[in-house]
RNA sequence: GGGGGCAUAGCUCAGCUGGGAGAGCAUCUGCCUUACAAGCAGGGGGUCACAGGUUCGAGCCCUGUUGCCCCCACCA
């Protein structure tokens, strides 16, 4: 648009879209400076893994977040987005050991420093792609802010938070059963083992008792488990068993003998009432085995393969230990039957490998304490769900928590600051490293081996980004953040955790607000995933159709919370918008000249300017509104209406025989009214559609070097006008109507006609005074006369009847009486349908007595004018039949 | 087993505190009207899943039913 002629009709994202972003950048416009006593809008990125690439649900999740955040921007608050990333422990660990895999090397061949620095230079290396991503989507973040969960500070804060809670007991060590993933070779966290319903089968299995000819039958889904059976139990009040509680059984193929116990977690009802217990490898076999002091015997190994204790099967991987073992046991008579079964089985969230429950040392985080004021900040309200429902998930989730295990195999991570002493034998957990057991001053002193679970440091992020544990200015400013913005699928993974770390280490909550959004699905419905092949990269949206279509396409027509469906159907919708709003724009700036400013004083309104004046003002205050409560998708909505319809197609559409005329004056108000609103509309739009809407204000004219700080659009008392806009209402009705009966003939646009129309009475012929311009240009009129009286015009007519007038349209030999009889009838039929709607419910005493009263009155209006209607209708019906 | 969601036009979905059912796409008719054919004008199409209830008034609130979906828990 660098000139005003030659320009393209259709909107060219590609040639602007970089362009702004780095002017945008250039001009520092996202840097949010401290400004004291003012309460700033602060929002932290969901950090999206060092490793990663820019998905359909990181393309939904910035959005909603840019959207936000530049609204606030240009309401004049200080506006801060920290972007991020996430190292990702077990993504980026996995990619790391593909690539040096490349070169036949593995972690171990390495050793741990070498895989570390060559996780850092992978990091350098792939890191940045991810932001340049949330560039090309528009995301106006504080890039001088950035920040990485294993950035030195970050570090600190996680060292400090760890340091803290095992001071206060609240982080331990201890021998206990976790979820294992042989692939991954780390533990997980009871979220990140992801349960999947698998048809398998219950074998059943019988095991004598000691010196008796009886045997008890227990039932399992997992009989290579049996190597490690180091106990039979059965509900206590199951008398089948009562006379065999305390006696002992012979574990056929191994022989060991273990007890009969009884124990309440057994389910009489369900297989046979009696349990085999393996604590090394059930979760709750683990916890009968604790209560009854059983040994635990681990015959399945980190790789999951057979170990020694599983005797002649030792080496077997267990699925073939299961193979061979249901063989043997059939062989000696000990399967007593098979039957189907459907098994949930955990799977690895990561990687989808069958997950290994094992005992093993670890280290975790107390939650009872930590849950219960985290439950109380939701409850009280200083949290708040956005949609509210999933107050209730967090809620059960937090209420039913059990104890968060914090260690992960793995080398990439933050390191768990504890030292153990080879000779003291003692352990010591530092804030800093130590070389030295500060109990006995050995030097033989050794870290721990594990790193913690990613979304321990996440955890932190609402603070650690903002340079806790110092106390710094950003953080006493910045803290607590304003509201954060996520997908369902992590509110127990991040949300819930952030927020109970807020409260303990920040003593605040970290946000006030959290926005939930749903998934991006395909056009089907179904999830996006990398299996699938179904996935749809937003770059190539942008490529092809433009950020701000792909923005507008994700916000449009979606309540927060819920799924949305991808649909190309709906990116090029969005983008015939882009391209509408280009076009309108385009004929404005063809029009325009260096005395038009978009300033309203000294202007002569006319009506029609009043009107789009006034529409602009409600959509001001409706849209604010909208934005504030979170809900995009009707803001969007609502500016895609006003700018389409009522901008547009209605009152760029008024304004033409005023820019084509003669008449100076009149030709300079229309344009100041185009423009003003038109720029208006722009930045009401900018936090939807950044670019495109940038790109057209810098060459309309305008205060201010960008429209990211521009001043947010207030409504105006003095631009609210309800009588042009109730007259404008009657004549866009009239316009209607012309059309209409010229559509229902056929009757080309270029064939004009003339316009007759008949009032009833002086208040009537005044309001119709002034619509003769607007029928010229919108209704194909060639001349409008407004009469009191139907004498001495045409006879061939077709009529309508609008608000106070009868439409007469004299189209000569076009006019078939007979079809118009038809049309009147149905007119008529219409009208009286509506009076009679009207009359019961006014004719209802407790409707008049009881509904407010403007609702009544505006019944009581609407009744008289389809009377009215009606009456006209029945007396043009009554000259026909004549 | 517990919790939640959805059911509205042919399709995908909106519908804010209850006050005469909407959009996009698709479809039909007529228009290349000098911003836009990625467009303009006009039309057709809905017992708002079902059954009750509350209310002057229910797509919206309450109860129940049916059908899909999701989450949590996981009795081997």
């Amino acid at each position: 648009m660098e000139e005003n002629t030659n320009i393209s009709k259709v909107y060219e994202p590609k040639s602007v879209e970089d362009k702004w972003y780095s002017y945008w950048l250039e001009q520092d416009l996202f840097h949010c400076d401290i400004v004291e006593g003012v309460k700033p809008f602060t929002v932290v990125i969901p950090p999206p893994n060092v490793t990663g690439q820019l998905h359909m649900g990181h393309a939904l999740d910035e959005t909603l977040q840019d959207t936000l955040v530049r609204y606030k921007r240009m309401t004049g608050i200080p506006t801060l987005w920290i972007p991020g990333t996430d190292h990702a422990g077990i993504a980026t660990e996995k990619k790391v050991k593909d690539w040096i895999g490349e070169e036949g090397l593995t972690k171990f061949d390495i050793g741990r420093e070498a895989f570390l620095e060559k996780a850092w230079e992978w990091k350098r290396q792939y890191g940045g792609r991810i932001q340049n991503q949330l560039k090309k989507i528009g995301a106006s973040c504080d890039w001088s802010r950035e920040r990485f969960t294993m950035d030195e500070g970050l570090s600190k804060a996680v060292r400090e938070v760890f340091v803290n809670l095992y001071e206060k007991g609240l982080i331990y060590r201890s021998d206990y059963i976790v979820n294992w993933c042989p692939v991954c070779q780390t533990t997980l966290s009871d979220i990140e083992t992801e349960y999947e319903e698998e048809p398998s089968f219950l074998w059943h299995l019988k095991y004598p008792v000691k010196d008796s000819e009886e045997y008890v039958i227990v039932a399992t889904t997992r009989p290579e488990t049996m190597l490690g059976d180091t106990a039979v139990a059965v509900n206590p009040e199951d008398e089948r068993y009562t006379h065999l509680v305390g006696k002992t059984i012979v574990l056929p193929l191994v022989g060991r003998e273990i007890p009969i116990i009884a124990d309440s977690y057994v389910d009489k009802e369900f297989g046979t009432g009696a349990v085999k217990v393996t604590p090394f490898h059930d979760p709750n076999d683990f916890e009968m085995g604790l209560r009854h002091d059983l040994p635990f015997v681990q015959v399945i190994d980190f790789e999951g393969n057979m170990t020694k204790e599983a005797l002649q099967y030792e080496g077997l991987s267990a699925k073939e230990c299961r193979e061979a073992i249901v063989k043997d046991l059939e062989k000696m008579g000990a399967l007593v039957k098979t039957e189907p079964h459907a098994h949930s089985v955990g799977k690895c969230y990561r990687c989808g490998s069958t997950i290994e429950p094992l005992v093993s040392t670890q280290w975790f985080v107390k939650m009872e304490p930590l849950a219960k004021p985290a439950l109380k900040a939701v409850e009280e309200g200083e949290v708040r769900f956005i949609p509210e429902r999933f107050t209730k998930t967090y809620t059960h989730w937090m209420e039913n928590i059990k104890d968060w295990c914090i260690s992960r195999q793995l080398w990439w991570g933050h390191r768990i600051p504890a030292w153990y002493c080879s000779d003291c034998g003692k352990m010591t957990v530092s804030k800093t490293d130590i070389d030295t057991c500060p109990h006995c001053g050995s030097k033989n002193v050794k870290q721990d081996e594990d790193v913690l679970d990613t979304w321990f440091s996440s955890a932190l992020w609402p603070f650690s980004t903002l340079g806790f544990p110092e106390k710094t200015a950003d953080l006493k400013y910045f803290y607590p953040t304003s509201v954060l913005v996520t997908g369902y699928d992590i509110i127990f993974f991040w949300v819930a955790r952030m927020i109970f770390s807020g409260i303990e280490h920040m003593g605040q909550v970290p946000f006030k607000d959290v926005f939930i959004h749903g998934l991006v699905r395909d056009e089907q419905g179904r999830k996006m995933s990398k299996s699938l092949g179904n996935g749809i990269d937003p770059l190539e949206v942008i490529d092809e159709y433009g950020t701000d279509t792909l923005r507008f396409s994700l916000i449009t027509g979606n309540a927060p919370g819920n799924d949305i469906r991808f649909q190309w159907d709906k990116v090029r919708s969005s983008r015939s918008f882009a391209n509408k709003i280009w076009n309108a724009s385009r004929f404005i700036l063809m029009n325009l000249d260096e005395s038009i400013t978009g300033n309203l004083e000294g202007l002569d309104l006319l009506t029609a300017d009043k009107w789009i004046l006034n529409e602009l003002n409600t959509v001001i205050g409706e849209v604010t509104g909208n934005i504030e409560r979170y809900e995009l998708g009707l803001a969007a909505q609502k500016l895609y209406d006003f700018i389409w319809t009522e901008y547009c197609d209605w009152y760029i559409e008024l304004t033409k025989s005023r820019l084509y005329g003669n008449d100076q004056e009149a030709k300079k108000t229309a344009l100041n009214v185009l423009v003003y609103v038109l720029r208006q509309t722009l930045e009401l739009l900018h936090p939807f559609m950044p670019f495109i809407t940038e790109e057209i204000w810098q060459h309309l004219p305008h205060e201010g070097i960008s429209i990211v700080v521009a001043d947010w659009p207030k409504s105006k008392e003095e631009l609210r006008f309800e009588q042009e806009k109730e007259v404008m209402e009657v004549y866009m009705e009239t316009i209607r109507s012309i059309r209409n009966l010229r559509s229902g003939l056929n009757v080309p646009n270029s064939k004009k006609a003339p316009v007759y129309l008949a009032v009833s009475g002086e208040k009537e012929e005044k309001l119709y005074e002034g619509i003769t311009q607007y029928l010229l240009d919108l209704a194909s009129a060639s001349e409008v006369k407004v009469v009191r009286t139907k004498e001495g015009l045409p006879e061939k007519v077709v009529t309508a009847m609008v608000t106070g007038a009868e439409i007469l349209l004299p189209l000569e030999d076009l006019v078939d009486f007979e079809k118009e009889k038809e049309r009147l009838l149905k007119e008529k039929e219409k009208l009286e349908k509506e009076v009679k709607r009207a009359e019961g419910k006014l004719n209802n005493p407790s409707f008049v007595a009881k509904a407010p009263e403007k609702l009544v009155a505006e019944e009581k209006e609407k009744l008289k004018d389809y009377q009215e209607k009606l009456q006209k209708v029945a007396e043009r019906l009554g000259a026909l039949e004549a």
